[in-house]
DNA sequence: GGCTTTTCTTAGTCCAAAGCTAGGGAAACC
DNA sequence: GGTTTCCCTAGCTTTGGACTAAGAAAAGCC
């Protein structure tokens, strides 16, 4: 039940695009690869989908690069987790129920279905900008040691 | 990031036997078996957690089987979860945070963080018995269903 | 026009973990 | 003592994730 790292490149990645914008202009894979440690082949694939998504846009030649297609206000994480991985659900039938003959009646389903819900609802709470914006951070610090303390 | 099918068949037989508590006297595994359709094999190992962790108690011989170790309003179901596949956490370093050496300042830890912990807070609000209650399974139901709804 | 720089696309390798099967041991009961 | 059940370890098979590799295609520069 873990995130793949797929998708915690992705987040990297757009972060660190993001972090860059003010220059206005294409940032290489290859800069891209140096910070964020992350192999220049495999960068390829990771941003493959998100270009898909229409996340970002690729600009080829001499100086070309990648850049936000959007305001990072205007990304929420859902996108980026979605693009890289597909629909988020916990448990397959959540989105197909004709998966399972019983998944009308079934009780596990419902929780499935509330915790993969709540992930997507989370996700679709912040956006790229909020993952760089100090405020946003710090209230979402209270937030996930208030949770961790009820614990 | 799917709910492994051990995890999910440890709350399907947990509800299996629970359903039967009232007859009072070990449930076989050949009968589980029956009912929730996994294999007579595998149960076996899907059943071993749950009797480390303390949530099931086995009796051998003729007419043994297994029962619940405690009422079923006091498993709740971080306990099957956690018994099954350890602990509950979307990241490695949600959990482990030398695992990764830029983890105190990674933004994307700390939404790892809230992913994890509420997940968290949504199985320790469900015991194996609300899993069976209808008042608190349509209860459920209405809030999936608001939470889908705002997607 | 040709050379360089970049993105873009596809294919394939490697490894770990999930999912499941199998064999036989150990206790309890009749 | 034999039957019934749990109990434990080992292995097999398949899937998916993580990553590498090779080169095509386009855009810019001289």
């Amino acid at each position: 039940m873990k995130l793949s790292t797929r998708a915690r490149y992705a987040i990297r990645v757009l972060l660190d695009i993001a972090a860059r914008r003010d220059e206005d202009r294409p940032i290489q894979l290859n800069d891209v690869a140096e910070r964020t440690g992350i192999s220049r082949r495999y960068l390829d694939q990771i941003v493959m989908p998100l270009k898909s998504a229409g996340l970002l846009i690729g600009t080829k030649g001499r100086h070309g690069g990648y850049q936000l297609a959007k305001a990072p206000e205007a990304i929420y994480l859902l996108d980026i987790v979605e693009a890289t991985i597909g629909p988020v659900n916990l448990v397959e039938c959540v989105q197909s129920p004709q998966t399972c003959e019983r998944s009308d009646e079934c009780p596990a389903r419902l929780l499935y279905r509330l915790l993969s819900a709540s992930m997507r609802t989370t996700l679709t709470d912040y956006t790229l900008k909020d993952l760089g914006t100090k405020d946003v951070l710090a209230q979402m610090k209270q937030k996930v040691e208030g949770l961790e303390a009820a614990l």
